[in-house]
DNA sequence: TTGTAAGCGTTATCAT
DNA sequence: ATGATAACGCTTACAA
């Protein structure tokens, strides 16, 4: 009222002298740390109200409080999978008046050197972490900055930090279930790459559910890979080569793969599903327009676990909390079901 | 060497220390904002990478330097199409030695509520914004401190603000004039949003292509709604039923609309494109699985352009630069060109 | 070329 | 319940 003209950015002093009282008594009704007159309270309410004030958040965590900052660190964004886990992140972070300070790795900056970066630069008071190949200095870094870090997608012992995962094992279990249900034993895996958590226990469920439905896996219809539409249909293409007629049925680790073998073989002129179903893994968008049948991975709720769980240690309210959330099989036609025709025919 | 072990942050102090020399020598050989001695610089710089020693980034903005940090307002993420911008943006950022602060509106916070707190915070250096629905109240508030602001996808004069955008226009006219030289005269335009910036610049493009090629559009054709799949498919449904047959051509101003009227279309028994020809905007991921022809929008360029912009107004290099990109058709299936099967078949 | 010292806007520890 | 006042770690005149 007095001075709402001031195109400046109104500060604590600014309140202060208004209202008479000191900068102490107007932090504590800020932040609530200790017991204040209810007259007082009001009085400096109003003021702040009036001036739009609102702390400067450089000098507050200067002053040794929290930075109310989430580091975010994913090897790559720019399609849907990532962007629905930022999407779960940043709406639980704001639930809790935390921000993202995000970094993604794009080639050209080695991710290590980006999680050091914004962990010395103390902007953060947690880190989410994707899919990053973790190694001992990164870890042992994170740990002398006594910055609590959150894994998305892999538990790691060595790292005394939260994490949050899927049921892979289930997850890929329940495709399998489902392939043998149709009467197809003769199923290829396509596991991408060999060496990831995720890829290990999807084989790991895999092979659950082949000795649980009483079918024995061909060790020669597993190949490896990446995780692109790429890898998918070379893999294909090679088993063309070898045997001349694919299998009766694909599970793929990821969407993409899948996409690329429905690709392949429908270049060499081999039906999904009459002739060959298949599933991905992921269910990303493009699934639901192909008729993909995929295993669902809930990316929102993984994203807003992290969140809490970054959280939560950062208000040390625990630490090193590992949370497993489960998938659903969506039923589309790749697999066989349904019979919805495509929406884009040939000429 | 002395005390590396030391478990916390190093500090400017730790660094004076252990060198010698003053805190502004210090400060000066890190900003390189005046004369130093090459020796001394040398000697700094030996104990600075010895103690791992990074500026504490709250003290360096309360000392009235800069966030290095860029502000990012997103009405939504959670697809490839603001993921794509938002990697854009990540990576001219990374380039220059700033962050991203980003902030996404989930509906139950205003937007406007979003970015006046983040500008009120004082932590971040500039602004970027998209589609949100600005208003007087949040333009003063910008300028009120002084805070650079970069609009994509609509420049606002009233705005002292760069923006980048696409053109619109032609992309629009380069669809149409393609529909045209299929000898498609008949087409129906789904425009989503009428009342965006994007959606009033592509009808012109489209009435600027119409003209250029002699046809009259009929104006019972264009119809108007969200830019949506449900949207998409409402409006097929809806020219059905007034109709009894789609027209020869349809042109959407989004690949959601695009893709929710092939779905409506096949739904109904109508062959894309032998019976009707779609083109959609934005060129989306799904679009290349589905073989939909669309107006390609540079969404990674859009984002490294906006950080760009933002970074040269911190920097006073430039400010209230409009930058336009420009489209690209990218012919697939949908138009009637090309010859490729769906990759998932009726059963 | 280098050092001294005064902020920057908070929070937090004492007193009162 | 409230007020002084000392940090917090850095930048930047102003001196030397």
């Amino acid at each position: 009222m007095a001075d709402e003209t001031n195109n400046s950015r109104a500060t604590l002093s600014d309140v202060c002298r208004l209202c008479g009282v000191s900068s102490a008594t107007v932090s504590r009704v800020l932040n609530g740390t200790a017991k204040v007159s209810p007259e007082t309270r009001e009085r400096v309410m109003r003021v702040v109200t009036e001036l739009g004030y609102v702390p400067n958040s450089a000098a507050r965590s200067l002053a040794g409080q929290r930075e109310r900052m989430l580091g975010v660190v994913f090897p790559e964004i720019g399609n849907g999978f990532w962007a629905n886990i930022l999407k779960g992140l940043d709406a639980a972070a704001a639930d809790r008046g935390y921000h993202l300070l995000t970094g993604f790795s794009h080639g050209h900056l080695d991710e290590r050197e980006l999680v050091l970066r914004v962990l010395r630069e103390g902007r953060i008071d947690a880190l989410i972490l994707m899919n990053l190949r973790l190694d001992q200095e990164l870890a042992a870094e994170a740990t002398r900055f006594k910055t609590p870090v959150v894994l998305i997608d892999r538990p790691i012992a060595e790292l005394q930090a939260g994490s949050v995962t899927i049921d892979n094992v289930a997850g890929a279990a329940s495709a399998m279930a489902h392939l043998f249900e149709h009467g197809y034993h003769d199923v290829m895996l396509l596991i991408g790459d060999a060496a990831t958590y995720d890829s290990k226990q999807r084989l790991l469920g895999c092979r659950q559910a082949a000795a649980e439905a009483g079918v024995t896996l061909d060790e020669t219809l597993i190949v490896g890979g990446t995780f692109t539409e790429e890898s998918g249909r070379e893999a294909i293409e090679q088993i063309l080569e070898q045997h001349g007629r694919p299998p009766r049925a694909i599970f793929c680790f990821n969407d993409n793969l899948a996409i690329g073998a429905m690709e392949a073989l429908r270049d060499r002129g081999w039906r999904v599903p009459e002739e060959v179903a298949v599933i991905g893994f992921d269910d990303i968008e493009s699934a639901r327009h192909l008729g993909l049948t995929s295993v669902h991975v809930p990316l929102n709720e993984i994203g807003r676990t992290a969140a809490y769980l970054a959280i939560d240690a950062v208000e040390s309210k625990a630490r090193g909390v590992n949370h497993v959330l489960s998938t659903r099989l969506v039923v589309r036609q790749s697999c066989g079901c349904g019979a919805r025709a495509p929406i884009v025919r040939k000429v």
